[in-house]
DNA sequence: ACCGCTATTTATAACTA
DNA sequence: TTAGTTATAAATAGCGG
């Protein structure tokens, strides 16, 4: 929809990309606001420049609350899947553990109380510890990654 | 763009309303796909329909790598304003152990090999193992929703 | 890189079958 | 109800600042 018609496929000239992706970024996200409206429906985008900048718009009061949605109905798909499979949860778990590893002794406590012996509530309250403890975990990693990166940038100034 | 122009606020009839949906979903994802294609970018959309019901359109294999780079990024920015407002790793650690639950023992392990000290290595493994068992566990409990639901159901019939 | 302009293409609201 | 058709609104490609 312009003076030309234009094929779908990657734009060669960078300038050329830039602007359309900007353009275009922002027709496709007020499309999703309005369709969010007109609708009544929850949206989610994420868009990952090829520079690796994100830009996302979400009806939601955080985009976290629609992926945990979605995650969840994803996951209740895979449970589903598990159980027809005859999956077992220990099968699972006795996987998870093998090869040696950091958690062993995390493992070997779980084992004593059988995740399938946990309650509902139980497992609400692992579910929030090993959620936290995974974020934890990767924003640790992150600092980590920045500081070995830190410290190269600093010897290679020398 | 059609015979009359509409005002953007939730459609009242029901029936003018899925009709909608059903087309401006269509249309957004076509956008979203043509915005990829054009500029080379990753995209991920979610909707999520009022009855529940998830739809998604992402360009990578799984929308999970985008969620994941999109989460990854996230808690960069999270990481650094951490960083800057002197908050320590080891608190949130303590925060999260306190409050008497089933991962008390857990934590007291991971204390002793504490996550500040763990290499990058190590940290990788360990958000494997995190993210596994997090899966694991909601998997579990999806599975024990399930069976309530369907313990209810049958007595209900009686 | 970002505006405004406008000729055109594209999406779609109402309609039709 | 689910597809096509059509008249019209909306998005946007290229261009000039």
């Amino acid at each position: 929809m312009g003076r030309v018609k234009v094929e779908v496929k990657r734009i060669q000239e960078k300038k050329r990309r830039q602007v359309t992706f900007s353009k275009r970024k922002n027709g496709l996200m007020k499309k999703a606001g309005d369709l969010a409206v007109l609708c009544d429906v929850d949206v989610a985008l994420i868009i990952i420049s090829s520079t690796g900048l994100p830009y996302q718009f979400s009806t939601a009061q955080s985009l976290r609350q629609i992926l945990d949605r979605y995650l969840l109905h994803v996951e209740e798909e895979a449970a589903i899947c598990n159980i027809v499979n005859g999956a077992k949860t220990h099968d699972v778990l006795k996987d998870i553990g093998e090869g040696g590893s950091l958690l062993e002794m995390v493992e070997r406590q779980l084992e004593d109380q059988h995740i399938e012996l946990l309650n509902i509530t139980q497992l609400i309250e692992l579910e929030k510890q090993l959620y936290s403890l995974l974020r934890e975990t990767r924003n640790r990693k992150t600092q980590v990654l920045k500081e070995t990166v830190a410290a190269k940038n600093k010897k290679a100034r020398k």
